[in-house]
DNA sequence: ACTATATCGGCACGGCACGTGCCGTTGCAT
DNA sequence: ATGCAACGGCACGTGCCGTGCCGATATAGT
């Protein structure tokens, strides 16, 4: 068995930590991989034998970065929970220093495909599955029609908020999720509850 | 009177034609201010006199492509005038040339202030007001709740578009536009028609 | 008609970051 | 002890940056 050793010299790690500091400091665009070997202590082939690209590298240090899981709670009051767990998602993305590092992924997302399919595959996806599944769970209690198309109401979700994020750049504050979580959940309950 | 010539050499014009051509078989992160000046035939002062930088340059050149204006019309139906102007819009942006260009200029406005800046005053902006103007129609017409907040309205209509063409990127297609219509205006109309 | 001024294309420059070699070293696994 | 993979450091050629200078051209003012 080819046992590891049980603390490897984490180059990875610090590569990763020198990039977000690097990209925090002089954003992505004047990021440079010599700047962050540098900052590393790391010849540069350490890192490219990782990364194929600046791209991929700062794709995958912010997706390592490990924010606090936006997990909903489950309180059996639907408008209440994705209110609580969207709080919590704008206060982490609003500001540093995820805030600017998620925005430079997303618009690098849309020069690289790969980068794109990464997110997704990443970061939104999975938390695409917790919501829907809570909003299963809130059907299943009769708080959402049943015939409601869970995915389309993901979209519209998460969209407006995206919207105000990536294309308007206003801020997005808890007050704005909160008119339009209401006004989404006053189209998705069953009929005789509205 | 400074009766210029008949036929100025428009360098601008020929400059934005030759960042345009040069996005689209390269993409944005590869675009070079000096293929460009070697593409339009021009020295690379006559660029740099111009634009400040090459995000400066694309952005502009993109913006003054005069893509067909997304006009509303105004048939007296709202959501048969909103599907057909978001159908007119789904065209233009899910497909070559105005959709990677587009997205293009989308991403790179997540690393520059001034890019999304002037993406929003001179083209998201316009679009907004269009939107929300024939929105009040509507309204004065009694198809949507004199109390529905428009510009909520603008974020949940446009939102989940954009979420699906930034984020997911999955295909923005006619049906996905036409849910999401149907879904927002049951949650618009005055409450004695719901 | 003559001249001043602005803009132009072309060329060259120093500077930076790219991505890739090579070299000598380190440290783990046999 | 030996083999080997990963490492830091260094140097290289390349591409593009943004700027300065040149001579040519065309317009505007006198």
């Amino acid at each position: 068995m080819t046992d590891r050793s049980p603390t490897p010299p984490d180059r990875t790690g610090v590569i990763r930590a020198a990039t977000l500091d690097l990209a925090l400091e002089v954003g992505f665009n004047r990021l440079s991989i010599e700047a962050v070997a540098a900052r590393a202590g790391v010849g540069k082939h350490t890192i490219y034998r990782r990364w194929p690209s600046k791209g991929a590298l700062f794709m995958d240090a912010v997706l390592s970065a490990n924010p606090p899981a936006l997990e909903y709670p489950d309180t059996g009051d639907i408008e209440a929970d994705l209110r609580t767990q969207v709080h919590a998602a704008i206060d982490l993305v609003g500001k540093p220093p995820f805030g600017p590092l998620y925005r430079a992924l997303l618009g690098e997302a849309q020069h690289d495909p790969d980068i794109a399919a990464a997110v997704n595959e990443r970061f939104i996806g999975p938390q695409t599955q917790r919501t829907i599944a809570r909003l299963e769970a809130a059907r299943d209690q009769g708080q959402i029609a049943e015939d409601y198309d869970l995915s389309l109401a993901m979209d519209m979700w998460s969209g407006p908020l995206y919207y105000r994020f990536l294309v308007t750049q206003e801020p997005v504050t808890h007050e704005h999720a909160d008119r339009v979580l209401a006004a989404l959940l006053a189209g998705m309950r069953p009929r005789d509850q509205r």
